[in-house]
DNA sequence: CATCAGGAGGCTATTATGGCTTTAGATTCG
DNA sequence: CGAATCTAAAGCCATAATAGCCTCCTGATG
């Protein structure tokens, strides 16, 4: 998946958010967090065009989350952070078709995809209620 | 985690040399998977290091797997290819210790662990075998 | 209309990726 | 035994991608 730090500041916020009972402006979750504030901006920005979070502008704008927690999945938090689809192998963008000429590479891909499966629906299952739960 | 493209081509590499019956070195490697010599060179130095890997120098040298693809856990390969310790979160270091001295940072730091080991105990169980198997 | 906070883009710094060269251990052959 | 050859090991350097910084724009609030 190459996960980035940015996907790791996204789950660091929701989590902070999930607790917060008003919007949270970015400034406000940079310092706490101690995440630098543009870069933070930019992640927060993704989450909200993804709808995982819901922005307000002006004076008491900020962040809310957009979902219940239970429906907020790791896959979402990178896949909306991350740009690109989540592939932990980009070498291997789709299950009909073969990533390469090389023999050897053909006949590996059944093997990548059932990986990129596992992680996958492991990510799809692991919700931010998940780790919220005490 | 962090994950980088370190990670995906270790894994690959691991895949084709279970299926190989004899040291493959890293050139043949780096042509069948199309990826640079020099980086996958690196990976398979760092994954002979943790004894995952078993080189051989001179003629006929190369890689083989040193232990049973059912002992070699993806958590054991990222790590190795990765360098630190594979850490989704490295501002939580460590499960004694407040990654920070701000009350917010404070607070979620609980939830940052769990979620760490939920990630880490997933990678630990799934091992190349479990990606082999049909 | 003044102020506050998100949205968007460009720019710089840092890190990951990849290239290249040299060194060292192992094998083969004369 | 010694030279030649093969390949891992290790380093340094260039490029590409990520992480982080700054400024202006837009919409909302009072």
């Amino acid at each position: 998946m190459l996960i980035t730090r940015a996907s790791e500041y996204a789950i660091l916020s929701l989590i902070v958010l999930s607790k917060a009972d008003a919007p949270m402006d970015s400034e406000t979750l940079s310092r706490e967090l101690s995440i630098p504030k543009s870069f933070l901006a930019k992640i927060l920005q993704a989450l909200a065009k993804k709808t995982i979070l819901k922005s307000f502008k002006g004076v008491n704008g900020g962040f809310v989350l957009a979902q219940d927690p239970k429906d907020i999945s790791m896959l979402d938090v990178m896949s909306a952070v991350e740009g690109k689809a989540p592939a932990v192998f980009e070498c291997a963008p789709s299950i009909n078709d073969c990533p390469s000429d090389k023999a050897t590479a053909c006949s590996i891909w059944p093997f990548l995809n059932k990986l990129q499966l596992k992680i996958d629906s492991f990510l799809a299952l692991l919700t931010l209620a998940d780790i919220l739960e005490e």
